[in-house]
Parts: C-alpha cells; structure tokens; sequence
DNA sequence: AATGAATGAGACTTCATTCAT
DNA sequence: AATGAATGAAGTCTCATTCAT
C-alpha cells in the first residue's frame, strides 16, 4: 500500500516525462493520466489543476537546485573552483531532474509572466546574480580573460550547461561528473589546439 | 485568386513573432489575426491552416540557412577556418531570423515525428554531418583537442551558437559578427587566463 | 447494518443548511461532508444519495406541516379562524423547519417533474385546495372582501406567508406568534390608517 | 439579417427564460443553445461566459427597473402615493423582465456573495432606503400604521410584489396596472370586511 | 480581401458515486 | 463508521476551421 505522498511523487515524475516530452501545453491531461494508468478526472483527486502540477515539478526541481547553489556558493571557493563547483552541481541536478529541467528551458520564459510563476523571475535573477558575480571576481582576480564581454560570457557558460538537459539520457556511458568535467575543459580552455 | 506575396510575407513575420514569443502550441490563430489586425478567419485566406503557417516559417529559413552553409562548406576552408565561418553564417541567419530560428529551437524536437515536418529531420542530419565531419577533420589535421569526446563537443558548440536565439535582439550594441568572433574566441581558446 | 437515526438527523440539518444558503443544484456533496467533519464517501454510509438526502428532508417537514394543518382544518373553525390558525402554524413550521422551508420555496417547482417527488405537487394541491377554500368560505360568509379576485388574493396570502423564510431567523426578537399576529394583521385589515 | 445587438438580444432573452425556468446551476450551456438553435460552444462567440449571460441579464434588468424607480421617487409624491407608483413601476418591470425578475429572486442571495454581482448588494440597499424611507415618511404622516413593526413591514410589502414574479405570465387576463391595484388594495386596506 | 457567425472536436475540470480497506 | 482513491459522466470553455456575404 502505497502512502499518498509517494504516489503524488509517481504522478509527478509520470507528468514531468510528458510535459518534457511534448510540451506543457501540447500535453493534455489525459495522456498524463494514461500514463499513470487513471483516468484524467482522477489526477483531480491529487492535483489541483494542470498548472498546479507544472507548479510542483518546477518548485521542487528549484528548491533542491537551490540547496545545491547556496551550499557551493557559501564555501569561499575561488572565482575559478565556483564555477567548477556550480557546473558540476547543474549536471548533477539536470541527472536527477531531466525532465524538469527540459520543462524549465522551454516553458519558463512564457510562463514568468504568470504571477503564479513569479518565482521564476526572482530564481532567474539570483542565478544571473550568482553566475556573473562569480565571473567578475574572476576577471578581477585576472582568472578570466578580461577581453571578453562579461554578459556574453554569462550567457555563454551559462547556456553551455542547461541545453544539455535537452539531449542528456541519465545512465548513459557519461557520469554527470564526466559530462562536467569535459564541458568544463572545453569552457575554460576551448577546443582549439594549443600552440 | 492567389494572395498578394507581400501581405503574405507581412503576415509570416508577425506570425513567426507571436510562435516564438509564447510557443506555437500556446498561440492561437486569433493573436496572430488580432497582431495582423484582422479577424482570425481572413487567415485562411491567405493560408491553408495555423500549421502550414509554421511549415512556412521554418522552410523558409532552413531554405536560407542552407544556402549559406552550402556556400561555406564549398569554399574548401581548413577545419578551423570551416568552423569559423559557420558559426558567423550563423549569427548573421538569428540576426535575419530570430523569430524563426527561436521557433525551431523549442517545437522541432517533436514536429520532427510528423511526415509533413521530415524536412526538419534532413536538416538536423545533414547538419550534424557538416559540423562533426568538420570537427573531425579538425582533431584529425591536429587543430582541435583530441582529448575530448568528439560529440560532447558537437553538442556543446552546436548549442552554444543557438540558444543565442533566445536572447538576441536584432539592433543591440554587437553585431552578429562581432558576437561570433567574441563566441569563438571562448569556444576554440575557453575563457580562462593562459599561465 | 442501519446507521444510527440520530447521526441521520444531525447529518440532514446540515444539509438542510448548505442547500437551503448555497442552493441544492449549487451544494456538493463534498461541502456537505466537510460541515459535517468527513469524507464525501462517507455520507454514503447513512444516504444511498443526494436526492435522498434532498427527499428526506424535504418529506420530514412536509409530514410536519400536514400534521399541524389537519388539526387547524379538522377543528370546525370559522373562515378567518382558520386563515388565523394556518398562519400562525406557517410560522410556526418556518421556526422549526427554516432550512426545509427556504429549499421547498426554491426548489419545489423544477422538483416537482420528477415521479419521486410528485408528492411535492399532491401537498401543494392539498395546500390550494385548504387555503383558497377557506377564503371562498370566508368571502360568503363576508367576511372577507368580494371585489378581489380570489385567486390573486390565496397567492398572495400564500407567498406573503412563506417568503418569510427567506430572511426568518431563528431566536431573533419576534417570535413566530408574534411575527404571525403582526403578518395577519396587516393581511387582514392593511397597512394603511383608516380613515 | 439581424444586425450584431438584435442577436445579442434574442439569445440573452432565450437564456433568461432557460435560467428562469430551471435555474442558473442546472441549466446546462449546451440547453440554452439547443434553445437557441446552436451549438453550445457557438454561444461563446456572442459572450465570455455562462456567468456573463447572467450578469447582463440581471444588470440590465436592474438598470432598467432603476430609471423606473428613480423616476417615482424624483417626483415628490406623498408617501402613500410613492408606495402606490413604486408598486404599479414594479409590476410593469414583471411584465417586462419576468424570467429576470424570477432569476433574481431565486439566485440574487448566493450571487451577492460574488465581487463580480457586488451590484445586487448596492441594488438591494438602495431598494431597502427607498421602501423603508418611504413607509417611515408615511407613519409620521399618519398615512401608515404606527403599531406595526417597520421591517416587518418593509418585509411584508416588498415580497408581496415580487414573488408575482414567480407565477405571472405576461399576457395573462389581468394586466400589470390591473394586479397592482388589487396589491396595493390587499396591502393598504387588508383582505377583510370592514366593521 | 476581409467579416461575422457558426461548427465540431476536444480540452480542462467537477462531482456524485463506488468500493476495498 | 469512515477513509482514500478512483470512476465515469457531464459540464464549461477554447479554438482551428468553414463559409456565405
């Protein structure tokens, strides 16, 4: 006998799968409940709406990405270790929540202009503030090319690791650690040959 | 009977505008009417239906991309030089077709399994065969590391160029050109100081 | 196996109480659980349905009221007697029955097509038949005036009577002798002074 | 062809008499279509809303009723002449709007509780100021009765008029003008014989 | 070229009801 | 007696599409 909050995690997970997988709104609450083996009008014993569900898988995917941030970032890492620390933490958290962040890539930009969803903007503005933070302290401390426009950068490296979650399968032949690793080789010191 | 050429341009653009700011799915043929400035029926005056208008937009630029990587490609550049003009090619196709090339980043994944959108298939194959072919010639005639997983880093400059679509503005302060030198620069030498 | 008769009652006060303020049509059976501190499935126990909760209660006060009005009808009273007796009785069953009352008031008239509750229609004939005879009595008797029109004066009698139920609350400062000397005396002699 | 307001027109009356007849939460959209010779989502053309359909027919009607009302009371008439106008303007408003009258009745307590029907709350204060004003103006005149409760009498007069609604036809024997004179007469002089 | 009105399929949601525990 | 979870029918609403004008 499965406790309820168990099975409320099951149909998340189930939903987070098809939203990932065809979109929110292209996905309709009867897949979702097919997938889980109901009917649509019995994901409302659990849930209150669609958008509650999309709420949840988004909350809970940012709650625990956030855990992992804070942490790194209250360690005093270096400028250069930071940013090995935080790739490394978002592969992690693109392994254990795939399908959320797949959500988060293709729906968060619209839906931040819900109220509903208004963590999405604070979550967008802290992770902006962590990450160029992070990488003005480096070219301060002569770490990071100070050629380089800083906001381009940003995006760069940022971009660099969350479309990952757009092709990543979790139990393929790279760990996330692996995948971090090279994507942080090649951020730092590129890809050309050295001369 | 058949509709002038230039309303029907007008209307893809406004179009391709609305797809990319809220999704096709969440975007009904009434905002793009109302964005045009008529009723949602006249579309169908100058279209089949709300899916042939994407079908449009998103040949349309496949069409242009392509012949501007055709163009690359037959020029018999070195490896470097191959990547180099790509990623320019690129930036100057999200300058011309923003809206577009936004579009194609978030729906193509699952417009890919309908027979009418296989072209999207061809594309991302002979897309695939063109970058990775360079790159392999690159780490081959020794230009690129060969110490990274060679489709890790397709994905990675792949995506890196792309998801530029959902954050550029055409008319900011860089050019497309001077983005791409600025991306490559990160891209082949990485964004840490050289000891 | 039957649940115990005072559960019953107490659970068909509350409900009396949501559907006579939200409306049977608008009440839930879940709203109606919820006041009663359990589950909706667990009314099923004590009802086979909604409608019988519906059919109880509204079959208890009318067996009540037909009680008090037969003794009123069977006494022998002279014509305004009578009127005065069922008036105050009205009252009288609105003090009890107030919940009962208001949802008899709203709800009778679309009930009334169903084969189960055609009682509804039989009670409201025996009503027409008691009220409006003991006018016509009245009336040959002189004791009440000839130049209305008989029927317009029973409705509005009738109506006069059991609207008040719509704003009658129990315990408030009149009683319902009280409410029904005030009520008879101005159906009786009129609001205006005379002259 | 009927022009846009004429049809807006013709299904707000068919949906007044649907609600009037069945009430507002049991009249199914897809019955007022039908009614209409539509098809349910067809209605959607013509309003937002099933709750629309019922705030423009109860806003309308209210707005209609008070031009009546304000009329009357701008006219400076004795209070017994007031309550006379105010009675024959009510019946005719029955006449006119009989399924919104009867909708009110029935659904205007539970709607009031709605920010959007908060106009039902000022409608029924300012009707309550104007009857109640009136009937006070007319005992210290010594028109009306001092020894009778006041809201009892307010009760007594308002209901009396309106819950006509519930049982007029238009078209009946009597005219309007007709059933408010012999209101009026029951209410003013009472149903019995003088002595 | 465009409008106004409608269609019809299908979406999300509600809710009375059932039933094993 | 009551819970927790589910069913299934039905309800409101949306939207791409059609078509006479």
């Amino acid at each position: 006998m499965t406790p309820s909050p168990a099975r409320r995690g099951e149909l998340l997970a189930t939903a987070a799968e098809v939203f990932a997988a065809q979109g929110y709104n292209a996905t309709t609450v009867r897949k979702i409940a097919d997938e889980a083996g109901m009917l649509a009008g019995s994901l409302y014993y659990h849930f209150d709406s669609k958008e509650s569900i999309l709420d949840e898988i988004l909350s809970t995917f940012l709650d625990e990405l956030w855990q992992g941030y804070d942490e790194v970032l209250a360690a005093g890492l270096g400028p250069r270790e930071t940013i090995e620390a935080l790739v490394t933490e978002s592969f992690r958290e693109i392994d254990r929540h795939r399908a959320a962040v797949a959500i988060y890539q293709k729906e968060s930009r619209h839906l931040a202009k819900q109220e509903r969803f208004a963590y999405l903007v604070e979550s967008q503005q802290k992770f902006e503030k962590a990450w160029l933070g992070t990488l003005e302290r480096g070219v301060a401390a002569q770490v990071f090319r100070s050629d380089l426009d800083i906001r381009l950068t940003y995006r760069f490296v940022r971009d660099t690791v969350w479309v990952a979650a757009s092709w990543y399968r979790p139990g393929g032949q790279h760990s996330p650690e692996e995948i971090a690793r090279q994507y942080l080789s090649m951020v730092l010191d590129g890809i050309a040959v050295r001369t």
